[in-house]
DNA sequence: GGCATTATTGTATATTTTACAATATATTCG
DNA sequence: CGAATATATTGTAAAATATACAATAATGCC
């Protein structure tokens, strides 16, 4: 290498996953607790410095199936943090990515040197290490920005969900409220989640109809001119 | 530092900018020509190798000045590439970033090793080094979701600019045509840009009126729940 | 003064959004 | 078994917004 390219060759970079989650009670992200330094034992974003030899995409899917068992699911690449002096060790670059899953579908299984990993709502996330509570909260912009306008909000929700429960997650992640018949009638008139047939049970009262999202509708619309939009 | 860390910080990290121009030719995106291994006479993205010493979004602005001599423009980061072989030289993440000027109220300069720097419209683009014609056509998808939401089309226009030069703008960004009566119907009734009681000179026909961008009033809407939408 | 060229404006109709409350269906309890 | 409890489901009228469409106005040039 030409020696006056040296000095640019001597930053590392990582990868940290804001992980959504969603059930009754509101919106999750998942934590892990760090079992190694810097910062050990803290609650942190799960991430971790990546491999060189490693494409950044794939790097991004194995730091988090590595600290957390996650595999296979809903990440998209958000934001790049570069402040100088963001981690102790040297100069190290991060990539944001955010992922939403369905939190009854996985079991989180902290591994390599995450010795614990656990849920926090969203309105009660501690102090983070690095610049970790900033990325949470970019995170949690773009997932308030991206749900209006693409129908990301069913990687939350259970394969089978009532209407109901889409309307309270839309309710939690916007901060607002919708009348329920005026939101049922535009979710409906979009016709990409279809009656399944089924009914919820044990419930002690009206069971609510089971809906699932219907990819192939969509993706129908959004190659036209379509904006998912509420 | 722990020696075994080390493999992780090998890796540089550069900016690439993608800046986008516009006249009454059309969209237009801003390239060098390389005076530079790798890819030495090539026209490219301006874009380099970042100094470890200097935050990230300061060096995206570094890198733009250095190579063309602009600066205080828009800028805004938009994605990270990162594969393994997209650099001859090593391991080298490229942090990209869009930037909107107004093409009249610059004089580029190219310096350091740009050689030269030249206006290219956006459908002869040639062929670039790297991954950078993927980076543009990421850049022009994001520049034509984010026009659609946020008023920042009047970056790309002079000051004071006619509705029909606006008009013309977002037809071209968004590959479509509006209706004239519709979209001024539309784009004052959202009452931030405001009538300068200028008018056109020099014109071989009926003179337009010069309207301006009024940022307050728009900043007012968006903190509220308002959505720029065309 | 007439021609060429672009700028500007209004209205009727269709569509979408909004506001608002009564009825239906299940379980549980007495 | 009927009443009480709890949530699910549905329609309509009014307001706001979007769409389709063409005639008139203002300048320079000949």
């Amino acid at each position: 290498m030409d020696p006056n390219l040296i000095p640019y060759f001597k930053a590392a970079v990582s990868v940290d996953n804001v992980v959504f989650g969603f059930d009754q009670s509101g919106l999750k992200v998942l934590l892990i607790y760090r079992g190694a330094d810097p910062y050990r034992n803290c609650w942190a974003l799960p991430g971790d410095l990546i491999s060189l030899d490693t494409d950044l995409s794939s790097s991004a899917e194995k730091v988090l199936q590595d600290l957390t068992g996650l595999d296979k699911i809903y990440m998209e690449q958000i934001h790049t943090f570069g402040k100088v002096d963001r981690h102790p060790f040297g100069r190290v670059f991060t990539v944001a990515y955010f992922a939403l899953i369905k939190i009854e579908d996985y079991n989180i299984h902290p591994s390599s040197w995450a010795e614990e990993a656990a849920w926090f709502p969203i309105s009660e996330i501690p102090d983070l290490p690095f610049d970790h509570n900033e990325i949470l909260l970019f995170a949690k912009d773009q997932l308030k920005t991206k749900i209006r306008r693409q129908p990301i909000g069913f990687e939350l929700l259970p394969k089978y969900f009532t209407l109901t429960e889409l309307q309270k997650l839309y309710e939690s992640i916007l901060e607002t409220e919708f009348d329920v018949r005026n939101f049922r009638k535009k979710i409906l008139s979009m016709d990409f989640i279809t009656d399944t047939g089924l009914k919820q049970s044990s419930v002690t009262h009206r069971p609510a109809k089971l809906f699932k999202y219907n990819a192939k509708k969509y993706s129908k619309l959004s190659s036209s001119d379509f904006a998912f939009d509420l």
